[in-house]
DNA sequence: CGGCATTGTAAA
DNA sequence: TTTACAATGCCG
């Protein structure tokens, strides 16, 4: 007489785990949800390693965002091979970034192509690779705070995927004024800085954050801030489902030492 | 200081 | 597509 109370309940138990299992497939960003970006539009772009929220207003990315696990921060193919191939993305309207566009303005204004969501955490997988180098994905960012103090980060945030088994990063340009410096025939928005926005679950959750301008290039520490201080200056909110309670706890510290 | 890994540019 | 070259910064 128990056993179908028992098959019942066994049957509930293991529809709620696909449900619980499910949960995170259902939500962006594991459950954590893309920034909110308010007053403007923005076209959502999901590729194999990263999600870009892309503004055609702007031709450049307003925030693009993924998880990067441990596994795919030690990934060990050289982004050498297959070879780079930076090129303009279909998916968008045009007018868009182009090659054209961007070529002439490392000489005339030192800025480069400057990966949002960078290769090396894409080196993982073929297509992840391919499409880490779409022109959605790039902002013009001067060439010395690229492979300067945003690379030092970048390569901080592998560090601590590894570490702590998986990161949320989310990174895109600050832009203070209303008119900016564009590049090329395209008119591609040069933004006035960059953010950058890690989380960290699990035990002990943490978030730290980084603000820069386009062309600075100090000791990296310098440009800390906390996930509140990022999102008044940049005017978004990031990890809109994350538990409110956890948010609390981590929104207003940033020390790089608790890394 | 040179080696190395990352970020890039550009020419053929 | 392939190849060569430049800047940055860590590490020994």
């Amino acid at each position: 007489m128990k056993t179908w109370q028992h098959r019942f309940l066994i049957a509930f138990l293991f529809g709620l785990l696909l449900w619980a299992c499910s949960a995170s497939e259902r939500t962006p960003l594991n459950g954590l949800g893309y920034p909110v970006v308010s007053n403007e539009k923005v076209q959502v772009l999901q590729r194999k390693g990263y999600t870009a929220g892309y503004s055609a207003a702007l031709k450049i990315p307003r925030w693009v965002a993924w998880q990067l696990t441990a596994e795919h921060a030690q990934a060990a193919q050289s982004r050498h091979k297959p070879a780079r191939h930076y090129r303009e993305d279909s998916e968008v309207p045009k007018p868009r970034a182009t090659l054209d566009d961007y070529r002439g303005a490392s000489k005339a204004l030192n800025l480069s192509r400057g990966h949002m969501c960078p290769a090396a955490d894409c080196k993982w997988d073929a297509q992840a690779f391919d499409e880490s180098n779409l022109l959605t994905n790039m902002c013009p960012q001067d060439a010395a705070t690229n492979s300067g103090m945003w690379n030092r980060i970048e390569i901080k945030c592998r560090q601590w995927a590894v570490r702590y088994g998986e990161v949320y990063v989310v990174t895109g340009p600050i832009l203070y004024h209303q008119k900016h410096v564009t590049i090329g025939k395209n008119k591609v928005t040069v933004p006035e800085g960059f953010y950058k926005v890690v989380l960290r679950l699990g035990s002990k959750p943490a978030c730290i954050a980084w603000v820069c301008k386009n062309g600075d290039r100090g000791k990296n520490g310098q440009y800390i801030n906390t996930l509140e201080q990022v999102e008044r200056i940049t005017g978004l909110k990031f990890f809109p489902q994350l538990d409110p309670k956890i948010r609390n706890r981590i929104a207003s510290t940033a020390q790089e030492k608790d890394w």
